[in-house]
DNA sequence: TTCATAGTTCGACCTTAACCGAAGCATTGA
DNA sequence: TCAATGCTTCGGTTAAGGTCGAACTATGAA
């Protein structure tokens, strides 16, 4: 009756829906302030102060001051993963929230998840790379091998810079829409962030959506058959 | 801000103590009376009633009626994988239930996942047997190769009789304790009940812990080095 | 200093839902 | 048919927690 870790703790924490609305938005992987997280979860300043709070406590959020703004985060990968596992139930009882929007396709095209790209395009990065050797997984471990380390840097990440820092270059993460795995970790990121710079893909102003340019997506298909 | 699958609808469902005593009872894989369900979550049998209608009615859970019993488990592995991810939330900051009791290191060892084998043993036997290229795994999909067949034949299993069967022979779950994957699916199932079966381990009478044998501690470590 | 903006705290409402007692079905067994 | 058991439904109570207005504390800018 009570053996475990506490599950219905940070279950409640997520399944209050204001809440609920703030996490989503955060899988965006951008960092935004408590006002922008009202409005998102259409809530006075006040209800959302106290949610955050909440969520602090919970660990699921991370806040960073700046001036007198407060910006806050996912605390870490595994809290997007989780997410994404709910998601992945809610989706898969076709319980979607309203009618499925006209972003909803864009959405399971491509789309940010945390900060790394998922999606179709997502898996189908992931399944080329991993296909040509570039990667290799074991596990729910991952790495970069020889050749992918060139062919990265090739791509023009900075892969040395990356492997540097603490937190870890590869990491896998299962994508609610295709139910495989996609690439995240500082790789998957840095990866999104080149193509962002190539141009060849454009963030959707007002939800997680992606959009590649005609460029990128001709570009996008051939480095990554 | 309401875009995406209904999240909360779902976290709400298992962020109630009761329901998620219930549930965490379930991922022991064995079906459960209602009875049986509202002595784990500690409340009567009428308030239980309740709660095992919302967890239907939320696709979380599945029923079969057999007599004057109506037996309780799991709708899918989706909802075993979903928990599972929840309580690596949950047990990475700490906050287990109460203090960590007796059969914590027991449960960390060795336990029973939905109806598969879990913890460190788990996570050794699915590494021993992707090192010997007994199954191969690409992103989530996972499967028995041809030397692989050979082997879980000689174990004792019956392999063409599952693979006829229209569940997934192969599954990946993602261990709380461990942070690994280890083996699910049919064939994860079939192979925890031949250990039974060949007493190399045995249930906890009221916990999701597996005991092994001495006998089958060393089988087990010969088996899968 | 004074004003404006970002966020927190407090207090009072109010909705929601968990809870159990009691009565009601349904299935089984005598 | 009658009793026993397993589960569901109904009603009323209670507790928890989300909500916002208003007052308060920071930080920054004029």
């Amino acid at each position: 009756m009570k053996e475990g870790p506490d599950i219905a703790r940070i279950a409640a924490l997520i399944g209050e829906p204001a809440r609920a609305n703030m996490l989503t938005a955060l899988m965006s992987g951008k960092a935004l302030t408590a006002t922008e997280l009202a409005g998102e979860a259409g809530v006075t300043l006040q209800t959302a102060s106290g949610h955050l709070a909440k969520l602090r406590d919970g660990d699921l959020v991370q806040v960073r001051k700046q001036g007198r703004h407060k910006y806050f985060a996912l605390a870490h990968a595994d809290v997007a993963t989780t997410l994404e596992a709910l998601m992945g139930l809610a989706a898969g009882q076709g319980a979607l929230r309203t009618r499925t929007g006209p972003k909803d396709a864009a959405m399971r095209q491509a789309r940010v998840c945390y900060n790394h790209l998922a999606g179709q395009m997502g898996v189908q990065m992931f399944g080329s790379l991993l296909q040509r050797g570039l990667i290799w997984q074991e596990g729910e471990a991952l790495g970069l091998t020889e050749a992918g380390k060139g062919f990265v840097c090739d791509f023009g990440v900075d892969v040395d810079g990356l492997s540097m820092a603490r937190a870890p270059l590869c990491r896998s993460c299962l994508d609610w829409s295709e139910r495989r795995t996609h690439l995240a970790g500082s790789l998957g990121r840095a990866m999104l962030a080149r193509m962002e710079t190539l141009d060849w893909v454009r963030r959707d102003r007002d939800s997680r959506a992606l959009l590649f340019t005609s460029r990128g997506s001709a570009a996008f298909s051939r480095a990554f058959t």
